[in-house]
Parts: C-alpha cells; structure tokens; sequence
DNA sequence: AGCACGCCGACT
DNA sequence: GTCGGCGTGCTC
C-alpha cells in the first residue's frame, strides 16, 4: 500500500503555513520517515523547494491529483517533532508563520558540510567521577523532568573536577556543566545557552578541560557555516550531546532533551532583532512545555521578568548559597572618588584590577568653549563625542567631522565625560606602574593573564582573568542608572554585577555614586528586594512584563486598520498611532498595544490574519530591491518604552 | 514568490 | 474583432 507524506514546505510565504501531501515513490517507501527533509516540487516555482514530513498517513484528503516527493536530503530525520511543535506554537504565538521558524530551526543543507561529517566515537559513560562545590542533592533537583527554576549564581569563580583534572571557572559554568554532565550520565542532552561569545567561549574551554569534547555539538555563531552545519548534525545523532549556543540553539535538535540552561536571560542579545522578533526567554518556556525536560535560568542578578515568574510560582527559587561579595558605596561627588582611588590603589598592590565605565572612546560629548553649545552633527544634527584615535564622530551617522565649527565660529571646545580611552590615560598616569588594558564593545579582550592589569572596560566588556579581579570599581554607575529606558535600572544592576562576579573570592569591589535605597540593597546583595520593588512599579504603572507590549508598524491606513480590529478586544490598551523615523521615503506610523499574557496567544491570530488581509498585494519593496514586509508586528516589544 | 486566469481599452 | 493591461487567487 503506497503511503502519503504530509509536509510542511519551507517557503518565506505566511499564506502557505499548512501542511500540503504528497506520494511517496516506491523508491523512497523505505527511507521517508517522519522528520525527513525532502526535495519536492511546489507550485510554479522551476526550482525543487524543501519540505519536512510532519506525518505518513494511509490516505490523502486532497481532491486533485498528488505530486511525488523527488529526492530525501541528508539520512537522519532534519525536523523532530517536538522542533516541529516548537516552530508551529511559536508561529502562532508571534503572529509569523512555520516557514519563518523552521528557517531558524533548521539550516540549509550542506552537502559538502554533510559528506564530510563523520559520527564521533560512542558517548562514554560517565562513572560520576567530578567533584565539585554543589551537593548532589541540588544538582539533582535541577535535573528533575520538569523542574522549572531560577537561580542566583555565586558571583564567583568555582572548582570544577572530572577523573583528576580541575578548573576553576564562573560558579553558573560550573553549574550547567555539573547538570550536563548529570543527565550525559543518564543518556540525555543538555542546551546551553549563553548571551555572547565570551561566555560561549568560557563553557567551551571548561567542557575541554573536563575532556568532554565527544559530546560536544558547538552551536557558535562565530564559526564558518560549514561547521554550524556540523554542529547541527552532531546535534541531531541520536546520542546524547551538550549543544552549547546563543539565540539559535535554542531550536537546535536534542537527542533526549533533559535540560535548557540559560545564563543572563535578560541580557539584550536574546532578543531577536529580526522577524519574527522572539526572545530566548519565550522560546524555551515554550520548548518546557512541549519535552516536559528541566528548565534552569542562572544570572548574577533577578530581571524583572524572572521576579514575575517567581513570584507567580512558574520558577522555582533555586539560588546557590553563597557568601555576598563585598561592596562598598560611595556618594555622588567626583568621580574617581577617594573609595574608587583607595580601592584601585590598593587591589594593584596585589593583582589585576577592573574599572567599569559607561561608554567608550576618549570622550562622550564636545561643547564649545565659547558659547558652551553642544557640538552636533551637520548632517543629521546628532551629538559629537571623540573616539579611541581622537577624531570627533557623529554617535547617530557615525560620519566624521574633523574640521567641526560651532555656529558661533569657534573651534575651541571642552570635553565632555570621559570615556574608555581617555579614563584609562588618565588612570594610567595615576598608576604608572600597572599595565593598563582597555576593552570595548568594538575592541574585546575576552581573557587577561593574571598580573598587576588595571582593566578598563564598557559593560558586558570585561575580561576573565584567571581567579578573578583583586577590585571591582563600578565607575559610572550613576551614568548607567540614569538612562531614560523603562529598564535602566534593571539593566544597571546586570552589568554592575556581572562585573563584581568577576572578583576573586575576598576581593573589593565599590559602587561609585550612588546613593539611597538601591545602593543599600545593593551593597547587601539583595537582589530579590531589588527586583520586587521593581517588578511592583511596573505592576502599578501597567509596564511590562506586568503586562506585554506589543508594536505594529506599517503606513498608516494599514495600521489604522489594525487598530480598529485590535480595538474589538477590551483588554487591549492601545497607544498611538505615532509617525516614526524610517530610511525609506514612505511615511511609517507605529501603534503600541499592552495586554494581559493570557490573550497573547488570540490576538496574535487576530494580528496575523488582520495584517495579511490588509497588507494583500501591498508589498512594498525594500531599497535593496527584495521584497519587504508591509506590516512589522512584534508581540513582545519592551525596547518602544 | 511566480504564474495563470480573467475581464476592459487602443490597435494591426 | 483581439492584443495585452495587471487585479485576484492558487500552489498537494
């Protein structure tokens, strides 16, 4: 009996998301299985597209005539099921479509990539020879099927061992690895997400001195395609594995899923910056529900959408027990005060030293000496700052403006706050007798060898150095605090703390300029307090995550449009339409629209079939000549605030 | 996306 | 009479 596959066919087309059947030649009756990525072909399209086999059924509904599946691509199954359920509730939860997520899910096939991959030796079984700081009892509690949590990670470097060899690495390292390396024992895999290539590249050194590199599928954006196609197909043996991998990995195919450990959830990288405009944070609650595996989050500090969750009792509180770092505060007044000089001074006599400052370059912004104007971009009009080598730079058009003259026709003009570059020549001078080290967001070092270093660095930044700093100086602490973003001082303490986790055990660390409450709690530690009082002003102003925020641009009949639909639902709160800034010369208007989480999942069906039918046969194309999107929606979009 | 079907204006 | 404009709709 001759059987049907129904697939799901891999189009950028949202009015194809449904699965369409096809027969299967005899010739393929035995290799077509459920998973399969298969060549088919579709329409008018001349080219063969890829389909995936959702399911093999006996018969077909379809009225017309079958076309047949023509070749089966690569030999194990590309599309699991449970990926398959992921990318389809996740498509409809953003508005988008399976096509859009099964092209994050799934990579293009390779098959150069694919003819040269080769299956690693079988996983050798762990005889539970680590030793490590956690108890066994706590690791195993996080490794429970279904165990949702959150835990405050020691803002430290641990030990970590395996059959002999030791390393001391960050404590939530130490802790993903120990819970890996748990579920390794039970024939499960792990997914390790982590925010950015120099926390990817501390768990991969550590998996290597723990000699589990067989294991291993390295889900690194940094590498060439080829081997993230490797990866891919490491991921996808039927073994289990340790995928370790940002935004991506996320989706990545797992042999007997047991565990998804995120480090840093609210760090911005895990929002997708493009459609369909996911957050890390979503896609693995989702991806919970549907394997039913652990789920642990681990930081140095509570977000407020962590705080949401804990308080409603989806995570459970499952914080290391540690000893708080030590930290003092000092007022507002100069700023490299008497506390952040004695504490540089006295962390140099003994080893490296990290300064955190806001921004980078020599300086943040230019005034004129004579009529104290703020200097700005003739082009666009942005501000000026000066950066590393010295030129003046626009920060909105990044354009030069070398021979800039105020309006007043002077060219004398007073530095602003300084950044990177100009603190470090100016610590520097002070402290003449340590290496001084900058590192940027443009310029990264990601480790430093251990030493008398004074480290100058922009937040997120910050080197490892082995052990970890002998003082923390959170310099412009102010700075950060104050910017006008609905998480600025959330956003603050992540990046104040990520840097103090950097201290050695015993070693100082001194928030500069800050005063009040915050600085209190914050120099105890208390980060549930912080996060609490947080999490309840949002609550009273109505913000999220008390509620979600959402966006809808397009011209503004469409979004008009919209806005009435949405408008039939009374519990959706609707800001705007307001004109915003676009590169094209079409005129962009963006509504915001709030609403509770429990109606996320009707209006994003609303908005889906709402924008289809008003954007019909308005595409409208991009300066680059592809084809556009008329209408952006974003279901989750803090960054309008 | 492609591509065909379909129903109204100026042409050998 | 009919060639062709691109609005509408379908793709197993």
């Amino acid at each position: 009996m001759p059987k049907i596959a129904k697939l799901a066919i891999q189009s950028g087309l949202p009015q194809l998301d449904r699965l369409f059947d096809y027969s299967i030649p005899d010739s393929l009756q035995s290799s077509v299985q459920v998973g399969s990525r298969v060549k088919v072909q579709f329409g008018k399209s001349k080219k063969a597209l890829d389909g995936f086999v959702v399911e093999i059924a006996d018969r077909s509904d379809f009225e017309g005539k079958l076309a047949e599946i023509q070749s089966i691509v690569g030999h194990q199954p590309a599309l699991q099921p449970e990926v398959f359920a992921l990318c389809s509730q996740l498509a409809e939860r953003s508005a988008s479509y399976l096509g859009e997520l099964l092209k994050i899910a799934v990579p293009p096939h390779m098959p150069r990539a694919f003819a040269s991959h080769q299956t690693t030796e079988n996983t050798k079984v762990l005889p539970g020879e680590y030793s490590s700081t956690f108890e066994t009892d706590y690791i195993e509690a996080l490794c429970e099927p279904s165990a949702k949590c959150f835990a405050l990670a020691e803002p430290r470097q641990v030990l970590i061992g395996y059959q002999g060899s030791e390393v001391a690495t960050p404590s939530w390292v130490s802790l993903f690895l120990l819970v890996s390396m748990k579920n390794l024992e039970r024939g499960k895999s792990s997914i390790i997400l982590v925010p950015d290539y120099r926390e990817h590249a501390m768990v991969i050194a550590a998996i290597s001195s723990l000699g589990l590199e067989a294991e291993l599928a390295d889900y690194s954006q940094e590498l060439p395609k080829s081997k993230q196609y490797a990866a891919f197909l490491k991921a996808l043996e039927p073994k289990p594995r340790i995928v370790v991998g940002s935004r991506s990995a996320a989706f990545a195919p797992a042999h007997n899923l047991g565990a998804i450990l995120v480090f840093d959830e609210a760090d911005r990288s895990f929002a997708d910056q493009a459609s369909p405009y996911l957050h890390t944070r979503d896609v693995v609650l989702v991806r919970q529900a549907i394997q039913k595996c652990a789920l642990l989050f681990a930081a140095h500090s509570i977000s407020t959408d962590m705080m949401r969750l804990l308080e409603n009792g989806y995570l459970q509180d499952k914080s290391m027990a540690f000893a708080a770092p030590r930290i003092s505060i000092s007022e507002p007044g100069l700023r490299v005060d008497s506390h952040a000089f004695s504490a540089i001074k006295k962390g140099l006599t003994e080893g490296a030293v990290l300064v955190q400052v806001s921004s980078l370059g020599d300086s943040t912004s230019l005034y004129c000496k004579r009529c104290d104007e703020a200097a700005s971009c003739k082009s666009c009009s942005g501000p000026l700052w000066i950066e590393r080598g010295g030129s003046k730079k626009c920060r909105w058009c990044n354009g030069f403006a070398l021979d800039y003259v105020c309006s007043c026709g002077s060219t004398e003009f007073s530095l602003g706050r300084p950044g990177s570059t100009r603190t470090a020549a100016e610590l520097g001078r002070a402290f003449p007798a340590a290496r001084v080290i900058e590192s940027t967001g443009e310029n990264r070092i990601i480790s430093i060898p251990q030493g008398k270093s004074l480290v100058v660095a922009t937040p997120g930044a910050e080197p490892y150095v082995e052990g970890g700093y002998f003082a923390v100086v959170l310099l412009d602490a102010r700075v950060l605090l104050a910017k006008q973003n609905l998480r600025s001082l959330e956003e603050a303490v992540r990046v104040w703390s990520n840097a103090v986790a950097k201290a050695r055990t015993g070693g100082s660390a001194v928030l500069v300029g800050v005063s009040g409450d915050l600085a209190q709690l914050y120099s105890l530690w208390n980060h549930s307090k912080i996060a609490a009082t947080e999490l309840a002003a949002r609550i009273e102003l109505q913000l999220p995550p008390a509620v979600r925020m959402g966006s809808i641009t397009a011209a503004l009949d469409m979004v008009t449009a919209i806005s009435n639909s949405l408008a039939l639902n009374n519990s959706v709160v609707r800001i705007g339409p307001a004109p915003v800034a676009s590169r094209t010369t079409e005129a962009l208007w963006r509504l915001i629209f709030k609403y509770p989480y429990a109606e996320g999942l009707r209006i994003a069906k609303q908005l889906r079939l709402e924008a289809a039918r008003v954007s019909a046969g308005k595409t409208r194309i991009a300066l680059s000549g592809r084809s556009a999107r008329a209408i952006t929606v974003k279901m989750n979009d803090a960054e309008v605030v």
